[in-house]
DNA sequence: GCCGGACTATGACCGCGGTCATAGAACCAA
DNA sequence: TTGGTTCTATGACCGCGGTCATAGTCCGGC
């Protein structure tokens, strides 16, 4: 089943999309016009689902405006947030070739639209362009080492550093103001509202961050980056 | 630098191992053949280092007899297993695509032969064997799954149920006889040492397992199972 | 306006599990 | 044999952080 609602977008937008999209550079404008071509966008509102865990995967989606969390649901019920998607960054890399379910979920976190490529279409692209495939290993070994990072972090770090490495990570992919609420930032370091809510009233008084209702402003980066690599050299 | 000595392999052993590895699956004689001409083998000693983080990777490793881990090993000291990899099992898949220094670490958990390929030989193979590197994309995708799982057990399950988890896997992987100390043991469930001699203690006293030094055997299965599945449907 | 829901804020409680300490058993090498 | 190292075993302590409860605040919808 197909999310969201149709939205034009014209093959000069879908190309500029494509053009500085992660995953796909080095392309001709022929390659990147071809698989431009392979797409067509939706729109999604905030909240909507984008896409759920365990059904087959048929499409390869690619953020075009917007933004779009990827997480997963644990049986629980607690949810962690894997990825936070900009413009010109995919959803899924791994869907689209073995087209097997998987655990993650995707949901746009504000008004989005989501370039959709189907899956046979985006398999018979890639394996005519071995650098598109060398992009996305290379991708998912960033991904890998992420996810040993945050285990990591998990086994050894408090729930201070690892909001600090959070925010730190924000800091660079939204630049000093961060528009997440405090159960989104909770998901994002594994731990929970109240803890970070706490946390977060330490680093204010502090003087690092200062934060209001689904925002949080970073006042002193060069402090959160002394918090968040301390560890490394003590 | 490469470690652990020069060991002779016939071709035909070497496409032996090749032919049932994983990742390979699916080719003909001549592209096994082909692969197979292309690498060596080294003999490692029990515990000596395979490679080392932070080094640009010149190899592409596959086991073809004993047993190695890959791990992280964190500034603070605490190691983390990754993998644990038998006969026919790679050892580092990207860096071979990226080339690139990466944080992992391999040692050989008893005496090894390890498949040495060149990484440029590595990478113009696979650059001809699309079906290679789609194998290698799924194998990667089980690995970030297996990783998303792990992050998901740290933070909301008990060591008690990570480490039946890790019990579980491991029957699945060297039957009911495991030869792995609760160090072992810990490092793969992200806990210590003496949480998990505890634990075992207390499996033991439910008669799910039995231990000795550097062993334990699996008395139930079954057991075992339920306490691991548990909590999916509650 | 008013009300309901989402978000923030903070206190109290307490249990899991990490840390430290101690000790015995198994194994190996000299 | 002896001595050293590794592994197992278990007790005591206690602090981080999850859980529950309460309340104040901001915002959007009717």
């Amino acid at each position: 089943m197909m999310r969201g609602q149709p939205v034009d977008m014209d093959l000069a937008q879908r190309a500029d999309l494509f053009q500085h999209a992660l995953g796909f550079q080095g392309l001709s404008q022929e390659q990147i016009a071809q698989i431009a071509g392979l797409a067509f966008g939706r729109r999604f509102a905030k909240g909507e689902i984008i896409f759920e865990p365990n059904l087959p995967c048929r499409f390869f989606y690619l953020v075009a405006r917007g933004l779009a969390k990827v997480y997963i649901c644990s049986p629980s019920g607690m949810r962690l947030t894997y990825l936070l998607a900009n413009r010109g960054e995919p959803l899924n890399l791994i869907g689209p070739f073995t087209g097997t379910p998987r655990f993650l979920s995707a949901e746009a976190m504000e008004e989005a639209v989501v370039a959709h490529v189907r899956r046979q279409d985006f398999l018979r692209f890639a394996s005519q362009h071995p650098a598109v495939v060398v992009n996305i290993i290379s991708i998912l070994g960033r991904a890998i080492d992420s996810a040993n990072s945050r285990i990591v972090d998990l086994v050894e770090k408090r729930v201070e550093q690892r909001l600090v490495r959070v925010l730190f990570t924000l800091l660079a992919k939204f630049g000093t103001e961060i528009n997440l609420t405090s159960s989104e930032l909770a998901e994002l370091a594994g731990t929970t509202t109240e803890s970070t809510l706490r946390t977060m009233a330490r680093l204010r008084r502090l003087g690092i961050i200062a934060s209001g209702r689904g925002q949080v402003k970073i006042i002193q980066p060069a402090s959160l980056k002394k918090l968040h690599s301390d560890p490394l050299w003590v």
